[in-house]
DNA sequence: CGGCCGATGGGTAACGTTTTCCATCGGTGG
DNA sequence: CCACCGATGGAAAACGTTACCCATCGGCCG
């Protein structure tokens, strides 16, 4: 009475066989290969149309491609990432390609399971943002698979990179604050403990430029850093520290807004205002930021533009596997709201 | 000088013959089957881990599986389903799955994108997570696919479901907001258009259980629903149009955190304060509603609990094409914060 | 008119696994 | 001692697609 369960998938044999022509035919079609002329790329398309097939992407990973992006997120917790992947499927929809996500993986350890994942699938291309991984990791996988890394400010010859320029971003707050009339401006980052990693990640990027910015502005004796990690907790911690100085600094940039929002937890903790006491600032402008209830100065990374630059590398990268490498970098925009203003006083 | 570009991949074969064994022994050894000694089970993982090899998973979907899971989310941006994620991907990574998702697909067109191209993938299970298709569209999907939907209210022999009860979730809030004496509670809803979805989404049962404790707990007079939508705008427009009201809501309770944002916005725009001229209360525990600044009573979905749910039932049904489809239905608890307090007078 | 060439179409061997057999072998019950 | 049996191992045929190469066929050039 019920049909099978599996009525077995239709193949490209069944086309081929509907369409009178080879299998070969119709493989060139599916390609846009050459060798096919338009009245036969006609009759194989209705063909395809009529039985609904739809190539199986294993069965043509095992030859060619399996038309498979993998996009590595380091936590899909982050607000900031969706701007990222909307500009790399925006980019891909009008391919063939289809973008895979791994799931989130914090950690070397997670990182290199989910990056194994994808290349034992066969995909055709990575996108690894922000990874953690050692260059050396990361210069294997490129070595496999075409590799785009996003957020590392590397050089490599194996793989493009897209990067945002956070000493820029960095001076841009210092920038914003120093023009309020702050001087005594603090800053919590993100502690780097891999000597092999550390001039490549943005957070050190970020606390480099904090320190440059304020020697450029005259108010090196300003100059305080705390390191504790880039969370809400470390946020909260470092405010903490920071709250407990004297004299104590009228405002802090925060290395991320998650950060800011410990911040905000401790001012508020600690009987204080924003910004009347003390002016906060994030990095990443996330979805938090806008929210009405906290309106965060923030900076802009244009996550959507990292995403296209680096699908668009990719695909050039698919195509000419032997290209020389690309590093594209970024300029971010401050966004300038409610949490920032002229210093008491 | 250089390595080859691509030292060739490791495959079964070469493992074989580093173990001096078949392909077949080394296949039944890769997939735990029937038909070979421990002897030879050891011999042949040696082989394995000296030659670092890793099957194909294209190669393996061919034949057999591929060992992917993949999961379908609706908006990666919703805080709330990572949350579901670390539930499945924790329930899987014991095994020999790997969970791959899909890029964020508002919308049914996205929808059938996603789930076709994780069929042409071969992906032997998926997780569609709060899908809007049609149920008919989920019962094709099921049909070709082993598949576990989360968060609908349907009871389809096809496949498996797992839900929060968004009822008693409802009725958790109202509860609340009535003991604190609270008379005049407005509800702001996603407005559900499709009646083939009408009852099986949980936005129409948020509403519904709403309207059910009012009623039951002898506030049948103070039921006043906008229908708006899920998002931050909705929850403006709604909250806008609930301010305007004569004599007005003491209370807020917002289908959804997003929306309650929306809320607090809107509040605070007409110059009213919260909890003091109104209580707000959410629904889905976001990381929104965490922040100390925001500090949103909310109904927290054990999303976890779900995930974890999904992945095994979806394992079982891998395992087991053939049995009966099973539902369940989880109990959502009130996380009371800073948004509700008593009414003022 | 013969040879060559570009355009078109197809035959067939991969690709790396799993699956379905079949063979062997030592032991065991009659 | 023979037939049978369970345990073990392997040969070979799938799986659905693409890549490589060859065949054919007009037309065109010399």
């Amino acid at each position: 009475m019920e049909p099978p369960a599996s009525p077995r998938r239709v193949t490209i044999v069944d086309v081929a066989r509907h369409a009178q022509v080879s299998t070969t035919a119709v493989s060139k079609v599916l390609r846009n290969a050459y060798g096919a002329s338009p009245e036969m790329r006609a009759k194989v398309r209705r063909a395809i149309e009529e039985l609904g097939y739809r190539p199986l992407a294993a069965a043509r990973g095992l030859r060619g491609r399996t038309y498979t992006i993998g996009v590595m997120l380091p936590d899909i917790r982050n607000p900031f990432f969706p701007e990222i992947l909307d500009g790399v499927t925006g980019c891909l929809a009008d391919t063939d390609y289809q973008v895979l996500l791994g799931p989130g993986c914090n950690g070397e350890k997670e990182e290199a399971r989910v990056t194994e994942a994808m290349i034992d699938r066969g995909m055709d291309g990575l996108v690894l943002v922000a990874p953690v991984s050692p260059r050396a990791r990361l210069e294997h996988v490129a070595s496999v698979v075409p590799t785009v890394v996003i957020g590392r400010h590397s050089h490599s010859p194996k793989y493009d990179s897209v990067a945002d320029d956070d000493v820029a971003g960095a001076a841009l707050v210092v920038g914003h604050l120093a023009a309020l009339g702050h001087r005594r401006i603090a800053h919590i980052e993100h502690h780097e403990t891999d000597p092999t990693r550390i001039a490549e990640m943005p957070n050190a990027q970020r606390a480099d430029g904090y320190r440059q910015a304020m020697r450029d502005l005259g108010l090196h004796e300003g100059i305080d850093v705390v390191s504790t990690s880039y969370t809400q907790q470390g946020g909260y911690e470092g405010a903490k520290e920071l709250l407990a100085r004297r004299p104590r600094p009228t405002a802090i940039f925060a290395g991320a807004d998650i950060v800011a929002m410990g911040v905000l937890e401790a001012v508020s903790e600690a009987g204080l205002s924003v910004p009347g006491d003390l002016s906060v600032a994030g990095y990443d402008n996330t979805t938090f930021a806008a929210l009405g209830q906290i309106s965060l100065t923030s900076v802009d990374q244009a996550g959507r533009e990292i995403g296209r630059n680096a699908a668009r590398l990719l695909l050039e990268r698919i195509e000419d596997r032997g290209k020389t490498s690309v590093q594209v970098k970024l300029s971010p925009t401050l966004v300038a709201r409610r949490t920032t203003a002229r210093p008491a006083g």
